[in-house]
DNA sequence: GGACTCTATACATCTAGGCAAAAGCGGAAT
DNA sequence: ATTCCGCTTTTGCCTAGATGTATAGAGTCC
């Protein structure tokens, strides 16, 4: 039986997490570890390069290989799709636009999005559904001079984030998540109380260095988001 | 000059964002693509994996490499020691413990945390500032029979949560994110009025399948987590 | 028609070797 | 004493070849 990279790697992992390797040992060196587990070096590297990308371990060339003292610890959340996120646990997804508008942006998106305050931009507003219930509130602007062929697409049917994503399948995105109040409008379509505390997720997109598109999503209040790590 | 893995990556990226392989197709296969490159197929492999780990690409063993219909969007947050958190932004950091108690765990506690009800635990509350103001109330919780030394161990210069990354460097993690309500109480810790929305980070922690740890933080009001992605 | 098996294919990974690039460290020059 | 340069170590990456393994799809049997 060969040793595998997964053999290596959790080997390492136990004498870290068993404490045989302490926080700030160096760790023998690639070859030698090789020798020992009796395998080949490119083996023994992406076992380390792995436990490296985790945060685990830290590889500096000549400085050799240590223990993290901190370990960086990272949640990774995976973010999909509105429709397929309430899909995947069996609920049934329903979707609606409440309103839809073109005209110039305001300032504080104009600002936030960088974009002429001459230009053109659309506004959606919609709702998720899960099980019948509310479940998340968009609120969404797309920047129309660099995506003109939002303004005719038709988006009564299905939300704008499944249309975007096959009109620019890939882009650079910056999302924040904050707490906000509900107000008397948001708690209507959630359905809660104004005063409600709602999880919201903001996120802005480019592509190729222009704006495409900020949204605002809102929770139904209790909403929260979960990952192992 | 020989090809990198990157070189490869960064065209098969540019492949893909620029249409020329749109979402669904079927990508060639690696032997092809060392043979066009002009590189060994390990290269192209490692290119690949890449961009199957970051949600790009498909791969199916026989079926082929395929782009994603929907791209797998994932947010990584780094998820470090406070301190850290406030110092790497260049703002001095306190610490100030509020009150530490032990006893055994209420009940939704050990339900949470599948602690006997007869069992200890050490609760301790804390707060932490970021160049004199509030930044975050930390009510932490520790299984004192799974880590008996948290009961001696001194939490009024260094917080718990530095004494336990020491303590067990590595672990598993659950965290959830949520917003909640602002009461009296932790309103006048966070310097804010009862009734703001907080966002709130909980986690548990377990070592070698014992619950360790479960933690409560909230943030001052307008807290906001921003990753890109 | 449906269930099963079989096989060729495409990814997954290992080996052994070599060169490249960063970076401690010591010695030389100022 | 200090700065700078080069040596050498260690990780990073590539090559070329081979084997392992999951599986789509064809073929077979009921």
């Amino acid at each position: 039986m060969t040793v595998t990279y997964r053999d290596v790697k959790a080997d390492i992992l136990a004498k870290i997490t068993q404490g045989i390797w302490p926080p700030g040992e160096l760790v023998p060196n690639e070859t030698e570890l090789a020798e020992n587990y009796g395998c080949a070096r490119a083996t023994v590297n992406r076992a380390m390069r792995e436990l490296a990308e985790a945060g685990l371990i830290e590889r500096r060339r000549k400085a050799g290989t240590r223990v993290r003292i901190a370990p960086i610890r990272q949640a990774k959340f995976n973010i999909p799709i509105v429709r397929r996120e309430v899909e995947s646990r069996g609920e049934t997804y329903r979707y609606a636009l409440v309103s839809r508008s073109v005209g110039p942006p305001p300032d504080w998106l104009a600002a936030r999005m960088d974009l002429a305050s001459a230009g053109k931009v659309l506004r959606l507003i919609c709702m998720h559904y899960a099980n019948g219930a509310p479940y998340q509130h968009e609120d969404r602007w797309i920047n129309l001079d660099a995506l003109p062929q939002a303004e005719t697409a038709d988006f009564t049917q299905t939300g704008p984030n499944e249309w975007l994503v096959s009109a620019i399948p890939f882009s650079d995105a910056e999302i924040s998540f904050s707490a906000t109040l509900a107000d008397d409008t948001l708690a209507g379509f959630l359905g809660g109380n104004a005063g409600d505390p709602v999880f919201t997720i903001e996120r802005s997109t480019w592509w190729e260095g222009a704006s495409i598109t900020y949204t605002r999503l809102s929770f139904t209040p209790g909403h929260r988001m979960t990952t192992r790590y």
